[in-house]
DNA sequence: TACCGGTACATAGCAACACTGAATACCACC
DNA sequence: GGTGGTATTCAGTGTTGCTATGTACCGGTA
């Protein structure tokens, strides 16, 4: 979409992955898939692998390989207790934020 | 605010100062001092002065150097019509990205 | 005079993140 | 054997905000 939305998906494009796998276990080319079809039309494939390995590291998922039909073994990740910890941390710092940028959008001093 | 609020600010921080901009001329201090007011209470002030000069060389502001009664002088930027054409993109982006986001907050998908 | 604090701006070095581009691997089908 | 979809990985790059520090102007005060 630009450089705009690159900017902009600096921080809150975890959060979005993290929200996805609070619903279901997932796998990254399944996450990129989903990401698309919402209109992320230029979400590179890399950019999710490399998070996905992040947050790997800080223990906020689980992960297990599952052998797939057609392709090499998915590694399926999951929200572990800490990871749902860390989302919520998300959504509050992403309310602060939202509520101050509508308030500037409808003129806002 | 911690780690969460310095990454979301990426991409986001220069539209709240354009939009600040949009309402009224205004100088780095004060812009720093109005956001610190406005919950913001640990955005550094060197991030300012670096978004302003950024802001400054993209040619979305215009600048005048206006003598202040105790410091130096201040430097006061004023959004032009680039800067409100790149504005509009700002909330269009924002508006997207932020759809979506509420819309997961909502348990969607 | 000397010093401090508030005002006001600037900048070098750093860390984190998303993108680019390419490589690898597995499988089905023609 | 080649093509295309599935699935992951990684090195290199650019942009951004933060840290820390320095500079400069001014009024008050001891």
């Amino acid at each position: 979409m630009g450089k705009q939305m690159t900017e902009m998906l600096k921080g809150t494009l975890e959060g979005v992955v993290l929200a996805v796998l609070a619903e279901r276990p997932a796998y990254g080319y399944e996450i990129t898939a989903w990401l698309r079809d919402q209109g992320f039309s230029d979400i590179a494939e890399g950019t999710i692998y490399a998070l996905l390995v992040r947050i790997e590291q800080r223990r906020l998922v689980d992960v297990e390989k599952v052998p797939s039909e057609k392709g090499p073994p998915r590694k399926v990740y999951s929200l572990n207790p800490q990871g749902r910890e860390y989302l919520e941390e998300f959504w509050r710092t992403w309310s602060f934020l939202s509520e101050r940028i509508e308030q500037l959008r409808k003129g806002g001093r």
